[in-house]
DNA sequence: CCGCATAATTGACACACATCAAAGGATCGT
DNA sequence: ACGATCCTTTGATGTGTGTCAATTATGCGG
């Protein structure tokens, strides 16, 4: 099954046959994850001339790269990235995992240069959006700038939360409390609730997480041995998606 | 000396005579530092309007809180303040210090909720900031329009440079690399290089560098014996900056 | 100026996670 | 289909930081 997804996917039934599907905003099914809402029909065919075109990566390849000059924010169609920054002495950090419907490239626009590399995980499609075109419009249609704010303000709210992760919690509380993110923005996709397929290796998963890739095994065996997942390889599933919560929860005794 | 601020401040020769200065952008000595540059007068006289008030907050009270309605963004002129997001269990985690110039409140953006505190660490005042203001004229005004973008922007990668922090430094790595851009951010701001006052308590710099007290505490102890800083409670004097450097940043033999 | 609460230092000990190592298993390209 | 490579698991051991505790220093308020 080259290239599968995550099981139970919303849109199966949706067939992709060329020259039927315009690359557009107006007629993408992600559309309400990644764009603003409510747009009018003539807000939306300009928005599909800013998402003129799309860019296929294979898994491994870069969309870019620390260093490189900043045009284009990225809308993710299809595929899975993630997203480091390498320190000067090699040191890597993984910054986030990112999933279709979500934005890449917010970084560059600080200093017209991106501070992170964005890695595809697997075979994936993005939409490129010109950033001074973006600009542009959303000084004229007021939904998107409102939604541009929003969706840089999410992404610092969730580095918030990863900053409490990484700061605060022990190994065990950040798998549970990655995996029910995972799962979470997963099933908004329309995937599952409980079984999911992991695109990262357990290093990279302890990368993003601070931890090392033996210790991300230890603790996703500690889970399994508990009956709270089950794990083979890459194909994870919740069977008690309570005690994950617990995990990350610990209810104060009274 | 109430009030004090770190050493060698940049503007003591502006005398604060009531009644002479405005509660305006146009005659703010910060300026440079928190709004974008090279507005012409009347797009600055236009970014007074929206900046119209200001409020003091007495150290140890809080700017706004976690839960509270987002109305309002807020640029630092006096005072020191940090950030902090609690834990449904308790555990709370410094998410970053902010000094005169910078802009706070932008996590509130996504959900017209804030999801942290402000807490002043000394005596404050914000220039107050309605935000739906600040969107509308960032419509008309590009360069404010680019500058609340960059802004936005610079904080997400500051987020990522915490990431690597807490994800792969250890403890002398962490105070260190906390140290040298404390002292950065101090020195843009016309203090001194090598002396600054810390206004927050060890527990705080712990709980923003995911360590305990005691480890902050030994940590300092430790640079001071080797010569790097010298300390006497809240004021630290760098003495060997580079060796601070190698310290973040180990090279590697060849 | 004194007393109390808060903050900081330091030591002894414990433990969670890292490190090192080895072996098995999956995946990919040819 | 095959080997080569990468990924994962598991064990044994080490260590950096946490925890607990006692003491001292500081600063604020009466």
């Amino acid at each position: 099954m080259p290239n599968s997804v995550n099981p139970s996917p919303k849109n199966v039934d949706i067939a992709i046959t060329p020259h039927s599907i315009k690359v557009a905003c107006s007629n993408c099914n992600l559309r309400e994850l990644c764009m603003p809402m409510g747009l009018s029909d003539t807000d939306l065919t300009r928005l599909d001339a800013v998402v003129a075109s799309r860019r296929k990566i294979k898994r491994g390849d870069t969309l870019f790269r620390n260093g490189e000059r900043f045009t284009n924010l990225f809308a993710i169609r299809t595929g899975f990235f993630k997203t480091s920054i390498v320190a000067e002495d090699g040191r890597d950090q993984v910054t986030g995992f990112q999933m279709a419907g979500e934005i890449m490239g917010l970084d560059g626009i600080v200093n017209d240069h991106h501070t992170c590399d964005a890695i595809a995980l697997e075979d994936a499609e993005v939409c490129v959006m010109p950033f001074d075109r973006i600009e542009e419009l959303s000084r004229e249609i007021n939904a998107l700038q409102r939604h541009m704010h929003k969706i840089m303000s999410r992404e610092i709210v969730r580095e918030n939360g990863v900053m409490l992760l990484l700061g605060s919690m022990r190994a065990e509380e950040r798998l549970a409390a990655f995996l029910l993110n995972l799962v979470l923005r997963l099933h908004a996709r329309g995937f599952s609730q409980s079984e999911l397929v992991l695109r990262m290796t357990r290093e990279e998963i302890g990368s993003y997480l601070g931890l090392k890739l033996e210790t991300i095994s230890r603790t996703f065996s500690k889970l399994m041995d508990e009956g709270v997942i089950e794990i083979k390889q890459k194909n994870l599933k919740i069977i008690n998606i309570q005690a994950l919560k617990d995990i990350v929860n610990p209810t104060v005794c009274h």
